[in-house]
DNA sequence: GTAAAATGTTAGTAAGCACTTACAAACATA
DNA sequence: TATGTTTGTAAGTGCTTACTAACATTTTAC
C-alpha cells in the first residue's frame, strides 16, 4: 500500500470529492466530510471559508481530462483502426479515473458557476477538436472520405461517453475488461467503416 | 393557449417535476413546489404523504420513452438510411419531451429506489433490443454485414444520447433544428457505412 | 525547549427544513 | 338549505444545517 502523505487540506478535498459525487452537494454535510477526512468540522472551515468554496476548490483541483491531448499525437503513426482503439481506450480510462468529478458535474449542474461550466465546455471542445484535427489530416491524405470532422469526433466520443454514463453513472450493464475490449473493437469497427474512403463512394 | 383543466394533484406533480429537474430533489423545497403549483403547502402534504413519496409519484407518472418501440415497425419498410434518420429523429424528440424526467434520473441517482432504477434499465434495454432486432433482420436479408447487433444499437443511440446530454443537461453547444438535422444525417451516415455490407469486405 | 502555528473539544447560534395541528372558508352535491 | 369534501391560513414543532467562538491540546520550526 503506497499511501502518500496527504496534507489536511488534501484529505478534506479528497473526502469532499468522494462524498459530493456519492450523495450530491446538498446531500453531503460538512460534518460528514470532516469525519471522512479524519479531522474536526471546524478544521474544514479553517481551510475553506464555506461549503460552497470547498466545492469550487474540489472542482478546480480535480479538473478534467488533460491526458487525452497527449494520446492522439502518440498514436498518429499507427494504422487508423489501431489508433482509434488506443484513443478510445485512453478515453475510457480517463473517464474512469475522473468518474467522481464527472458525477458531480452531471449531478450538480444547477449549482456551479458559469466560469466552471465554461471551463468544462472548453475542455470537451478541445477533445473534440483534437480528434477532429487528426481526422482532417486523414482526409487530406486520402485515407478518409469527406465528412464533417468535428461532428465525427463528437459521434466517436459520444458512443463511448454514453457507454460510460450508462455503466458508471446509471449502473446499467457494465462489462468486464475483456468485454469492454470487445465493445471498443466493435464501436471502432463501425466508426472506421463509417469514415474510411471506399472505392465505391458516390458523392452527391 | 389550449390549457387543460388540471387537478390539484396534477398541478403539484407538474411543478415538482419541473423544480426537481431544475434544482435537484434536495434543492427544491416543498414550500417552493406548493407555491409553483399555486396551492398551500399543507395541500401538498394532503395529497402526498411525504416529499419522498412525491418524488416517487413524479417518477412513475412521467415515466420514460414508450414512443420509440412504435417508431421502428413503422419505418421498417423504408430504405435503411431513411429508416435510421427517422429513428434518430424520434429518439431525439422523445428525449426532448422527457428531458425533465431524464435530468432527475441523472441527478438523483443516489436517491431513488432499486425498483425505479431497474425500470429505467429495462426501458433502456428494450430500446436497444428493439433496434438490435431490426438490425438483425437487415443482416439476415444480406443488407448488413456481420456484427454484434446489440452493441450496434447501443452505439447508435449512444451517439445521439451523448449529444442530448451535452446540449440539454450540460448546456454545451446546442444546435437549432436545421443544424440538428445536419447532425442526424452525418451521424446516420457514419452508422450506415459502418454497418452495411460492402463488396470489398475483407473479413479476417 | 520554546514560541507559533495547526488542530481538537465543546457549546452554541440562526436559519431553513419537512411536516403537523386546529380552525375557517370555499365549493360541490343532494 | 344542509352536508361532506377540499382547500387556505396561521402558527408551530422538532430536527438538521452551515458556520462561529472560546479555550485546550497537539504538532511543527528553530
Amino acid at each position: 500500500m503506497s499511501e502518500v502523505q496527504h496534507s489536511t487540506r488534501e484529505k478534506i478535498l479528497e473526502a469532499a470529492l468522494r462524498l459530493f459525487s456519492q450523495k450530491g452537494y446538498l446531500g453531503a454535510t460538512t460534518k460528514e466530510i470532516a469525519a471522512e477526512s479524519g479531522v474536526a468540522e471546524v478544521t474544514l472551515f479553517r481551510h475553506f471559508s464555506s461549503k460552497e468554496a470547498l466545492l469550487e476548490d474540489v472542482l478546480t483541483s480535480y479538473t478534467y481530462l488533460p491526458a487525452l491531448k497527449e494520446i492522439i499525437p502518440s498514436v498518429s503513426k499507427l494504422p487508423y483502426e489501431e489508433a482509434l482503439v488506443e484513443i478510445a481506450r485512453g478515453f475510457l480510462i480517463t473517464l474512469d479515473l475522473r468518474q467522481d468529478f464527472i458525477k458531480i458535474i452531471h449531478s450538480e449542474r444547477h449549482l456551479y458557476s458559469e466560469k466552471l461550466l465554461k471551463g468544462y465546455h472548453s475542455t470537451i471542445n478541445e477533445i473534440f477538436v483534437t480528434l477532429a484535427a487528426y481526422l482532417s489530416d486523414m482526409q487530406k491524405s486520402g485515407t478518409l472520405r469527406e465528412f464533417d470532422s468535428f461532428l465525427a469526433a463528437r459521434a466517436f466520443f459520444g458512443m463511448f461517453f454514453s457507454y460510460f454514463t450508462q455503466s458508471h453513472l446509471l449502473m446499467f450493464k457494465k462489462y468486464g475488461p475483456s468485454e469492454t475490449d470487445h465493445l471498443i473493437k466493435e464501436y471502432v469497427g463501425f466508426f472506421v467503416r463509417g469514415t474510411i474512403r471506399e472505392g465505391l463512394t458516390n458523392n452527391d
